[in-house]
Order: C-alpha cells, then sequence, then structure tokens
RNA sequence: GGCCCGUUCGUCUAUCGGUUAGGACACCUGGUUUUCAACCAGGUAAGAGGGGUUCGACUCCCCUACGGGCUGCCA
C-alpha cells in the first residue's frame, strides 16, 4: 500500500515553529517512502479563515522547499460532509441535541462541582420526536454529535507506543454546529478517509481526538490510518511555548536571516533520538529521518539554537548561491567573489554581509585605545598609498614592527583595530585590497 | 476535578534487569591562529522522591511530586 500523508492547517495565522515541525515530519515520511504528501486547508471555520493566510502558508511551505503533490480545502467539501452525516445518520450514530452553549456549560459545572467528569449526559439521546418537533417550533436549531461506542479506544500510536482512552471518559463530540457548520474532528475524519491517508503526524494535543476519530472513521466504514502524535514544543525554561509564538512563526525567524536547510536540520532531528546536525540537502534530510527515534516527553525548543546551523549554512555556500544578493549591496561585479571570500567566515546569517560592504566602501571608524594612540600614528605614517595587495599587510607590519619594536598581538590588533574598527574579522592580508578608505586617525 | 502522556548530564537523547550509565550539541581547558571562526586533543556534567518485586533495578510494579496535553456548537 502506498504511504499518503497531508499536512492539515487551518488558515487562521501564519505557520510557526510548532506547525513546521507537523508539516516536515509528514513531508519527510512521503518522500522518504515515494508517497504521497497532501496540503489540506482545515478551513470550515469560516470566521477565523482567510485567504491572506492560505497565501502565506503556500509561501512559506514554499520557501521551505517542502513541496505537495496535492491541494485539497474543506470549504469546497460541503456536499460530501452532508452525505457522510447522512450516513452517520441512518446508522444511528448521529443525534441532535438542543441545549444551548449556557446550558451545556451549566451541566460541565455541575459536574465538576460534584467531583465528576465533565462528560456530556447524553439527555439529549432520550428525547422523543414530539419533543425534538416541539424544541424546533420554540425556535431551537438543533446540533448534531456523534455517539461513542463506549469501550476502550486503542492504537499502537507510532512515537507514544501502544495507547488506549475509555470512550467513556470523553464527551460525544459535537461533529455538525446549529447553523450547519462542520466541525474540523467530523471534516478531518471524513477527509482522511477519502482521501486515502495512511500515515498522520500530529501533536499531542490531538490524542484525545484521535480516540473519537477512529471510531467515526470506522462507523464511516474506512479504515483508520497509522496515527504517531509527536510532543509538543515548550521554550527553553519549560514554558509554554504559545504565548511566545509572536516571535517564532516563520515569517519573523525568515526575517531575522534563519536559512531554511538550518531550521528543517534542527526541526527533523530536535526531539528525537539522532543528533542535530546541519544536513546539505533535501535529501540527506529524507534519509536521515525516523519518526521512531523520538521521544513521547515535551521537547525544549529555543530559537538560537538556529543561529549556529545558519552560520554553519551559510558559510558553507558557493559564490554563485550568494552572487545576486552581494551585487544588490552594490558590490561591484569585478571584487564580488573576493568580497564572499574574505567575508562569508565572519558572518552567521547573509544579512551580516552589509557591515562588511560598509567597512569596505566607506572605512572604519577607528577603535584605539588611549594606550596606542602614539603607536598607531606612527604606524599609520609607515601605511603605504592604496592600491594595496594581500602583500601589504604584510609588509606594513614588518615595517611598523622594525620602527616600534612591538611584536605578535601587541602589533596586529591595534592595527587591526584602527583599521577595521573591529576586534574580529578575516585575515587582515585578505582585507586589505578590499579597503577602499584609509581611516583618518 | 477526570482522562492521556511524560520525568537520565545545561539541552536532545541511548540503555529493551547485571554497563566505568554511551553519544550529540553547548560549556570549560590545552594546541594551532594577529583576532574571531574553523580544526585537533582533553575535560566537567545525569537516572525527581519514596516504597516494593529481584541475587541484582535507570530499566518491571505502586504511590507522591513535578511538567505537558485534552476535558469547546475552536482547530
Amino acid at each position: 500500500m502506498s504511504v499518503t500523508t497531508r499536512f492539515a492547517p487551518s488558515p487562521t495565522g501564519w505557520i510557526h515553529v510548532g506547525n513546521l515541525r507537523t508539516a516536515l515530519m509528514n513531508f519527510l515520511i512521503a518522500r522518504k517512502t515515494g508517497g504521497q504528501f497532501i496540503l489540506r486547508l482545515d478551513d470550515t471555520d469560516q470566521e477565523r479563515s482567510k485567504e491572506e493566510y492560505v497565501d502565506g502558508l503556500k509561501e512559506d511551505l514554499t520557501w521551505l522547499g517542502l513541496h505537495w503533490d496535492r491541494v485539497e480545502r474543506q470549504s469546497l467539501r460541503m456536499e460530501r460532509y452532508a452525505e457522510a452525516a447522512d450516513q452517520l445518520r441512518a446508522a444511528g450514530r448521529f443525534y441532535e441535541c438542543f441545549e444551548s452553549a449556557v446550558e451545556l456549560d451549566l451541566k460541565r459545572k455541575k459536574l465538576l462541582n460534584m467531583g465528576r467528569p465533565p462528560v456530556y449526559d447524553r439527555s439529549a439521546l432520550k428525547l422523543t420526536e414530539a419533543e425534538k418537533t416541539a424544541l424546533r417550533a420554540e425556535g431551537r436549531a438543533g446540533y448534531w454529535r456523534f455517539r461513542l461506542d463506549i469501550e476502550r479506544i486503542e492504537w499502537a500510536d507510532g512515537i507514544i507506543g501502544d495507547i488506549s482512552i475509555d470512550a467513556g471518559s470523553v464527551s460525544d463530540p459535537v461533529l455538525i454546529k446549529a447553523d450547519g457548520q462542520v466541525l474540523y474532528t467530523f471534516a478531518s475524519s471524513v477527509d482522511d478517509v477519502d482521501m486515502g491517508v495512511t500515515h498522520i503526524v500530529r501533536g499531542a494535543d490531538h490524542v484525545t481526538n484521535t480516540a473519537t476519530q477512529i471510531q467515526i472513521m470506522q462507523a464511516l466504514g474506512g479504515v483508520p490510518p497509522t496515527f504517531a502524535h509527536h510532543s509538543l514544543l515548550t521554550g527553553p525554561g519549560g514554558e509554554e511555548l504559545s504565548k511566545r509564538l509572536g516571535t517564532l512563526s516563520l515569517r519573523d525567524l525568515r526575517a531575522k536571516g534563519v536559512e531554511p536547510m538550518a531550521l528543517l536540520s534542527l526541526m527533523a532531528r530536535l526531539g528525537s533520538s539522532r543528533p542535530v546536525e546541519l544536513a546539505g540537502s533535501m535529501e540527506e534530510l529524507i534519509a536521515g529521518f525516523d519518526i521512531a527515534t523520538f521521544g513521547a516527553a515535551p521537547t525544549k525548543f529555543d530559537a538560537e539554537d538556529l543561529f549556529p546551523l545558519t552560520r554553519h549554512h551559510v558559510q558553507g555556500l558557493p559564490f554563485a548561491a550568494v552572487q545576486a544578493r552581494i551585487a544588490a549591496l552594490g558590490v561591484p561585479a569585478e571584487m564580488a567573489e573576493a568580497f564572499w571570500a574574505v567575508a562569508k567566515g565572519n558572518i552567521t546569517v547573509l544579512a551580516d554581509l552589509e557591515g562588511w560592504w560598509q567597512l569596505f566602501r566607506d572605512g572604519a571608524t577607528p577603535a584605539i585605545d588611549e594606550a596606542d594612540r602614539a603607536f598607531v600614528a606612527e604606524a599609520m605614517a609607515l601605511l603605504p598609498p592604496q592600491p594595496w595587495t594581500t602583500a601589504t599587510w604584510g609588509e606594513w607590519t614588518a615595517a611598523v614592527k622594525a620602527a616600534t619594536g612591538r611584536k605578535g598581538k601587541d602589533l596586529f590588533r591595534p592595527l587591526r583595530r584602527a583599521l577595521t574598527g573591529r576586534d574580529a574579522g578575516p585575515e587582515m592580508a585578505d582585507v586589505m585590497p578590499l579597503l577602499r578608505k584609509v581611516p583618518t586617525v
């Protein structure tokens, strides 16, 4: 049987790191097995779903190189859901309820106060046709619940292992609202069956849903897929991540210069027993992925960890990959390659190139310690006129050494600081030919 | 409150009853380097607590504590 996976976001916001982990895992499983990866837009909530987010979702996935084989939209499948609902009604698994949200809330609180689990009491199941007709006549709109079979629902989870949930501890899920809107749990189950989804990887927040969805799928005549629930990400301190999600959307990370391969490399390994290492290509990522290596414990995520990986990735890029970006900085074509060769070792994100280019183009604001002032002035007097070559630094420092007697760190460091304004940077021999302006000391 | 999952170095984790509790990242030290990075060598560092079972428990069972999730006419 060929593998089909799906990523099913609801277009009510931007993709964030948590979403991405889910998307990536499903994508990798499909690619690893030569299966199909579906992008399914779970947009049944018409109030919150926005076209803007649909576009954003696709843009983000494309940026990461997570290409889908098929797009589906739940909002386009309403007729199918109506049909499936009829099927469940005919099978006696759907029943109409009339309690208002306020009434339900009250029931829940009452049960909670009595120390009982807040499970729906199924009182609507006892309604006679006459009573239902009367309620409708009052202007009450009915909504529909799925009648669970009370049993232990078991499945072998791809990450958690064997797990079971007692249907009796869960309320019969509402699948169709009073206004006719189809709810996620229902649409998702219908789709997964219809679309031939064979493997579902999703967050641990869906574990309880899975139990009810298994029964819904079976009632629909489908075969439940293999489920795997990955742990949820927390912040570095173990705190809930959602509070910080604002700064962890893919768009924000991208704006900070995080590279796709760095992000993918971390997300494909974090929480697994395999070491986090930068992948050189999507193929490498696919080959090195195994859902079975992930643990069920909550996983701490620190966005800072993305930067060492990004640096590693960026520093390994060939000139061709950054040529356009360097040209956009205004670096003349004839010195672009030399500029990249010199600067790349000293950047974390590509945006850091700008600082180096500014230095080369405009010259530095010299950094000179008070104690070195006389020494630097003497050295500057010995500096040959431009143009400089890679030999200039060696010749100049040798001359300065002879004139002043300084050597080693005491010799080189003040000169670097005077010429570049920085303590660290590329080899000075390589920097000299690129410097266009001599700083005035 | 109920249900589900979890808890091993700072972090992600290995260990399927007997190990000097291993690895990766981070960190520290040394080497190399004009600096940073990189690289090489070395190092610090862990089984939440309490009961059982057993010749022997990180591993199996129970309790407690702590963390996460769910408990919506959201997804």
